[in-house]
DNA sequence: TATATTCTGAAAATCACTTTCAATGGGGGG
DNA sequence: CCCCCCATTGAAAGTGATTTTCAGAATATA
């Protein structure tokens, strides 16, 4: 699934009519072999040690491009870092958030999902994304 | 119900050895006198006119000690704008953000609430707060 | 009222990005 | 295979929102 990844991005680079880089490469497998919740800044930090010269801001810059790709998905947990987290075609999950540790577990629920389209219905509203977030204490943290 | 959360304020104030000051009455009489979702630029426009030399430090100080009261939420819709909403005793709500108008609409809904913990007890997960926010087209501009 | 803090406004500093710019590097056309 | 036109890059400067600093002003308490 890397590779089908890779070869996603790599379509969306030339349908743009983009070019394929040294770095875009470097970052995109670094990106893809981190964890799913990985803030710019972690990412930086991990490539520097192999890869020093690549620039800050080719790492925004390609995290962008990830984004628009539908390869990764940008994420705020109101701590003011921006974090990406990888797309799995068709899959949706939300988000809980330990407020002590840091953790991130994902979890789905198709309830919930239902019932947000009906709140949504009943106001006439059309609903493009959302975005659900529990914070707490996760059950290390809680003893 | 004004009064209410003044007394709030000023007892919170007062439990934390802090002063009362022209300056923090003016800027919670704005605030309370102001609509559901104030960033903090609108409630520091808004106050300048009648009182220019209140700072915009201060208003950025007021508001946190707002929100440390128990009076005031901060809430951020994703658009580098940090917000502060009323907070009511015992009600929570969640809403809905129309990205075209950028109108919010607020709502309540018990059995997502219950599915909320729910999921949070299956990860062994103790909820402090939680966000959820659905984005997309308000009822006026779906058309 | 004296006194010890806390507050305040203005300006400088920070933080997380974004943009600029000159140099470098892909990649289709010839 | 070489050009040449753009896209791309890294470093540094620029942004926008928010915080901190600092010296003077305002409170609360003795």
């Amino acid at each position: 699934m890397k590779k089908a990844k890779k070869k996603i991005f790599h379509d969306f680079i030339t349908r743009r009519g983009l070019k394929s880089t040294r770095q875009r490469d470097i970052i995109l497998d670094a990106f893809l072999s981190s964890e799913r919740h990985m803030s710019i800044e972690e990412l930086y930090l991990k490539l520097r040690t192999r890869h020093p010269s690549i620039g800050y801001a080719t790492v925004y810059r390609t995290l962008k491009l990830f984004a628009e790709s539908g390869i990764a998905n940008e994420i705020h947990f109101g701590d003011g870092q921006t974090r990406y987290e990888h797309v799995s075609e068709g899959e949706h999950h939300d988000h809980l958030v330990c407020t002590r540790c840091g953790a991130i577990i994902e979890f789905e629920n198709e309830t919930i999902e239902k019932l947000q389209a009906e709140v949504a219905d009943s106001h006439g509203f059309l609903i493009e994304t959302h975005k659900l977030e529990l914070y707490g204490a996760c059950e290390k943290c809680r003893k």
